[in-house]
RNA sequence: GGGCUUGUAGGGUAGUGGAUCAUCCUUUCGACCUUCGGAGUCGAUGACCCGGGUUCGAAUCCCGGCAAGCUCACCA
């Protein structure tokens, strides 16, 4: 439990006695309130009614019923509110002792056992990730990276589109158009990193499209080779698969390249192969719900399930009898809830009805379970959408080799004692966090509009500013040398003193926020009002250079340091020492 | 046309019933310090889409507009 925790609770039982003493145990909340002049506050406006009094009087009658005692320093009303301050002096040592304690476990919360599944990504393996996709990864890498911090076991997942006809029209493209006409192909996505399978490929992809669009011989042509790939072919199902395993190995390298990496990987034919695609459609059609087409399409009608409109219809089986996406989407949720307690998916908002028309469906087969969604708006170019088959794109890798020679420049420019090879390495650590940070900060379900000069700005609200901070704390412990770690609130008394104290101990509740409740946003905006006490501080005391301060004040620098690494970690960005 | 989401200073963004100042970044203007790392600190200017309603109190909730995005396949 951290040291706000137990203010609140002694601030919670401080309350409880005083309503009690004048006969009423009526509820109050105790919130952190959004003025200075407070460390906690009860506003009193609910209590008004059921006490018939002025919110200001009943606060300013708890008040003067609540003495000073334990962490409680000072007690005052204003405004219908009844304040609360926390002892300074055991604030600052609760909190640093804390800290050194748990090192780079502060903020973590015990195990829990709960299996979580985070689901993220799964881009199709027809072409290289996009910006306009790229929020899904780090959306999803960092809420598994909360959710472990809050005690959960958390397992991310990858489902790879193996299946259809997208994935037949890529191997066909492969297979057929010539390095020639490859060449030959003027595209404005800058693909630079022609050695990846994903960056290679896609040109026949979007070329295949095009061919397909233009040439009934060759709509033929890949007709057949999806009617081979569904009943099964051996080779058509052998080819395609190895096509798209060589995309998506491209697509891991730009992955792990943003400090991505996912546990497993998924393969929708999966579902075909062991037939649990086959078994759905046949619990789907003894239901109350399932309807057909007369040529012998399946459908369930949900109009019961709060679809509205024209979208009641959930085709679930083709004339044919095959199955479909939706279908073996089905049976990809029913074979994540055996393997783990609670599933979550990130998903493109372009999936909102489709998640709906799913979680109905469970619930049609019988399921107690459904997944929890977090849907996020596309990331745009100021033009309009983003279209890997239109080449109307900003490859991520792109914007990560931007961002790391734009890194490069700026640690260049500042540091000439630096090896060639060090400048590398910290300015891929510091062009991935831009990009990592800028992405994260913004609320998910707001659109975005890409503009190169946001997504590399390295000042204020930026990554790089959070690891000038961290690198500036580690350069002050480097030059402290031998320093005797001492908690000595009696030292740490300015003003700025408490106020880094005190948003260091909101750290466990932020990465609350960001797990449970999934607002991953906070913790950037954390890491932003972190660096700032810090610099503030650093700014307004001497740290190296005081004398009988120096000791804690060293001490609160590693603390500072402590954190920073740790919001950093959870936000899948580097700490560098220095850059 | 139906459904879902979003609308906050010049640009971007937080806040989703409560406290004489609505957060933070950027831009513009001014200052600090050029010292333990200036990718810094301090100050100034500037905003709740429009119209009704509910409430002691609304950026926040409800209704009606307007604008933007997504969606409404025997695609994946």
């Amino acid at each position: 439990m951290s040291v706000m925790d137990l203010f609140k609770t002694e601030v919670e039982n401080a309350v409880k006695t005083a309503l009690e003493k004048i006969g009423t145990n009526t509820s109050f909340i105790v919130e952190v309130p959004s003025v200075e002049t407070a460390d906690l506050a009860v506003p009193c406006f609910l209590m008004s009614k059921v006490l018939r009094a002025a919110p200001n009087d009943i606060a300013k009658k708890l008040a003067e019923m609540i003495k000073p005692s334990g962490m409680i320093s000072d007690v005052n009303a204003l405004n219908g509110y009844l304040n609360f301050s926390m002892d300074r002096s055991q604030l600052v040592t609760g909190t640093m002792n804390d800290v050194l304690l748990a090192g780079d476990k502060y903020g973590n919360k015990v195990s829990n056992g709960i299996r979580v599944n985070v689901e993220h990504t799964s881009a199709n393996p027809t072409g290289p990730i996009h910006v306009g996709r790229a929020r899904n990864p780090i959306i999803g890498d960092t809420l598994a990276r909360c959710l472990s911090m809050c005690g959960y076991d958390v397992s991310t997942e990858y489902y790879v589109n193996d299946v259809g006809k997208q994935a037949v029209i890529l191997a066909w493209g492969v297979n057929n158009i010539s390095e020639e006409t490859i060449n030959k192909d003027t595209c404005n996505a800058t693909a630079k990193d022609c050695h990846k399978a994903d960056h290679k490929f896609v040109t026949n992809y979007r070329i295949a499209n095009k061919m397909m669009e233009e040439d009934p011989e060759v709509q033929e042509q890949i007709s057949i080779m999806l009617r081979k790939f569904e009943v099964g072919d051996a080779n058509t199902v052998f080819n395609v698969r190895k096509i798209v395993e060589a995309m998506l190995g491209g697509m891991k390298e730009t992955l792990a390249n943003i400090n991505v990496f996912i546990d497993t990987y998924t393969w929708e034919s999966k579902f075909i192969i062991d037939g649990s695609a086959k078994k759905i459609v046949e619990n789907l059609k003894k239901s109350k719900y399932a309807k057909h087409e007369s040529d012998g399409a399946y459908y369930v009608d949900l109009k019961d399930f709060d679809v509205h409109g024209k979208n009641t219809k959930f085709i679930f089986t083709r004339a044919d009898g095959t199955t479909l996406y939706t279908t073996r989407d089905l049976a990809y949720h029913m074979d994540k809830f055996k393997r783990s307690d609670k599933v979550i998916d990130v998903l493109g908002e372009d999936q909102k009805l489709g998640s709906k028309q799913l979680c109905s469906a469970l619930q049609i087969l019988g399921c107690n379970k459904k997944p929890d969604t977090m849907f996020y708006a596309f990331v745009s170019l100021p033009e309009g959408r983003m279209s890997t088959r239109k080449g109307v794109v900003v490859y991520l890798d792109d914007l990560i080799d931007e961002a790391i020679s734009r890194a490069y420049s700026e640690i260049k420019s500042r540091r000439s004692d630096m090896s060639e090879e060090k400048i590398r390495d910290i300015a891929k650590i510091i062009g991935v966090g831009a990009i990592r940070y800028n992405i994260i900060r913004v609320q998910p379900e707001k659109q975005f509009v890409f503009k190169w000069e946001e997504a590399l700005n390295f000042d204020g609200n930026s990554g790089p500013f959070l690891q000038y901070s961290y690198a500036r704390a580690c350069s002050i412990l480097r030059k402290a040398g031998k320093f005797r770690e001492v908690v000595d609130a009696s030292k740490l008394t300015d003003e700025c003193e408490i106020k880094l104290v005190k948003v260091i101990s909101k750290f466990s509740n932020v990465i609350e926020l960001a797990g449970e409740m999934k607002y991953v946003h906070k913790l950037p905006a954390y890491g932003h009002e972190l660096a700032v006490a810090f610099n503030q501080f650093y700014a307004s005391v001497p740290v190296l250079n005081s004398d009988e301060e120096r000791d804690a004040r060293i001490t609160l620098v590693k603390c500072t340091k402590i954190v920073l690494n740790n919001v950093l970690n959870c936000l899948g960005m580097g700490a560098p020492e220095e850059m």
